[in-house]
DNA sequence: AACAATTAAGTTGTGCACAATTTAAATTAT
DNA sequence: ATAATTTAAATTGTGCACAACTTAATTGTT
């Protein structure tokens, strides 16, 4: 048969897979911070720059607001962090750790040793593995740069 | 501040963003098969082997019957496939091709060469990639065996 | 043979992820 | 200044993804 078509042989298969695999790696990890997978991404971006707005939060995570309106209500009721308009411009809305959520910081300071202590990797693998899935995503947007000179 | 808790330094963040631009890429070329990527998956497992069961397809692509069974439902609808029950055990549900689910195969096989295309990725480095991510598996599935042992 | 434990699918509920649309605010053009 | 365009969030609808549970068939045990 033509082994173009073999799920194994599909690079996008094995991200998929490995993504999967490693969020599963993350769930019991998160939920004693009471946190999801995407919610602990968002809290990653709040702990290094405080009171965006949920543009830059999707900018910087790849989501629009029909994925981070609703996600980010869920942190609001959790207590995490709170929103407010933007004074300069009103249609911003500005998202904001709350003390809690400010404070949970310090509980999630270990997360990233325990993941890479399961995944039992050094640091050199771990280096070249990030520059391996950066390359694949300066790829991909190289392609849409392409795509939108046409 | 911690370099650790920064986003862009976590593997699984590099390898949540790949998988999901990697996969808006499939979106415009599956379109015309009127297939989803994950119906896509299936599909690609059912052209390699016709006639397995649910539970085997669900082990193959790391997914249970939660989602399966909807997803099976929708391709029927679609009418790529077909639900019977085996013989040899009536739990079991068997998924069998159509003959317009066969046919589809001719349609997609440029699917792969397509995307490599976009990607714009020489062999050499596509087997190095593939091996990365086989790597990063095996580690995830060695901790889970590690675990099981406790 | 009868009962307990296991297994395969399906269902329900929650939470993404994204397309498409709506609403309101800001910017630009005329 | 007013109208047209653009932009930011929110909403609606569809389709995963997965945990927890239910139901029915099979296997194992006594």
């Amino acid at each position: 048969m033509d082994q173009s078509l073999k799920l194994e042989h599909q690079i996008c298969f094995q991200l998929y897979t490995a993504s999967k695999e490693l969020t599963r790696l993350y769930r019991p990890i998160l939920a004693p911070l009471n946190l999801t997978y995407s919610q602990y991404l968002v809290m990653l971006v709040l702990w290094e720059e405080d009171g965006i707005d949920l543009r830059q939060l999707g900018s910087r995570l790849t989501l629009d607001s029909g994925t981070l309106s609703p996600l980010v209500k869920r942190l609001i009721q959790i207590g995490y962090v709170e929103k407010s308009r933007a004074t300069d411009d009103e249609r911003k809305i500005i998202v904001r750790l709350t003390e809690s959520g400010s404070a949970l910081r310090e509980q999630a300071a270990d997360v990233p040793l325990q993941v890479s202590g399961m995944l039992n990797i050094d640091e050199a693998t771990y280096v070249a593995y990030m520059e391996m899935l950066t390359d694949i995503k300066t790829r991909l947007h190289d392609f849409g740069e392409r795509q939108r000179e046409q």
